[in-house]
DNA sequence: TCCTATCTTGAATGTTCATTCAAGATACAC
DNA sequence: GTGTATCTTGAATGAACATTCAAGATAGGA
């Protein structure tokens, strides 16, 4: 009869970026309450507790970079020259030094891993499908020629993920431009234009 | 008149097994007492407190890993080959799935970089610490024919940390011997073998 | 306009935790 | 052997926290 009164994207984003902030452990109820103007009540009514919250989050999450991979691909250009964009911008976040641009997913595998299953499965199955599209863009490219026949892309795919994983961390000890630019840069280099031959 | 009873060196190892399998924040003064043995006013009595325990935890670490690296660096090989070994050696350490082999200084920071400022120094300049003796490992190789002299030593121990970072993120999801020791092969090729000429 | 189903509120609950401290134990000096 | 300075013990303390729930508010149907 009554339908609840807050925009669950909204919800689901402001709790993201609060579990950045100060990762899930540390986040209390009173920091969720602030940044989703939710109350605990009705927190636990739409999400049943706080690890539902996370659960739902990571979900939002999931979706909301899914849509800005395919926004980063639309494959107007080269399949090599957008996936370079890509990894440009992935430097400018990292120099943005907002937590919020970190990832939640690599963010909250650090620190779950080992104490929930069930999430370090959904983090851990979110990356691989990441990984696996990064997989399928090699695989464009070496059917537009971009990239040698006998690449193997899936090895080209974890490298690169590699990579990006190894940047963030880099990020969060040196957060320099130029420094992570040329990381970048050479990542790039390594895994796409040696395998042009 | 009467001196302490505990083992200081044992003591903080056992911390920082506990820190590396929970996170510090959920190790409870429960888990320290399991772990170290020592009762919590023993614990408040030496270390002042948590927090006094993690960063004593993390001095012992310091000086627990450079020892390890001035072992894995004897010089009675190649520099690069010694470099070699030593990365396969960390491939090991992340295949055996054993918390207590991760890094202390990469999961402590990914969950109190933003919340202790004094911490994140210290792991920090650890880490800078770290690079830097590598970076002097791509110098001697200079010098002794087995790298190009025109090689930017500190940008190929930057790219070498990045890669190490990525490979102990990715062996929280993947941890699969061949996948591990394939990017280490390739990682390895990149920095050093590309350098060559 | 009134009724009712549903949502919202925020104080109350019970648990967990880091920290403290006073009583007890022990090694060393004399 | 005795005294004392120091260490050890573990129960007590108080704060912080996730979770619950009963009272209040509100939208839509009749």
């Amino acid at each position: 009869m009554r339908s609840a009164e807050f925009d669950c994207e909204k919800v689901l984003r402001a709790a993201m970026t609060a579990f950045m902030d100060k990762g899930y452990g540390k986040t209390s109820m009173q920091d969720l309450k602030k940044a989703t103007g939710l109350h605990p009540g009705s927190i636990y009514c739409a999400f049943e507790s706080k690890r539902g919250l996370l659960l739902a989050a990571l979900e939002q999450y999931k979706k909301d970079r899914n849509a800005e991979f395919n926004d980063s691909f639309p494959g107007k250009a080269a399949v090599l020259t957008e996936l370079k964009d890509y990894l440009d911008n992935i430097v400018q976040e990292c120099l943005s030094c907002d937590a919020s641009k970190a990832c939640l997913l690599i963010k909250a595998l650090n620190e779950l891993a080992e104490q929930d299953d069930e999430v370090q499965q959904i983090i851990t199955s979110n990356l691989a499908l990441w990984q696996q599209s990064i997989t399928d863009l090699f695989e464009q490219a070496k059917v537009k020629g971009e990239l040698n026949a006998q690449s193997d892309s899936e090895h080209l795919a974890r490298y690169f993920v590699m990579g990006v994983y190894g940047l963030r961390t880099i990020a969060q000890t040196h957060p320099q431009a130029n420094v992570l630019q040329q990381l970048a840069d050479q990542l790039y280099h390594d895994v796409c234009v040696q395998g042009k031959h």
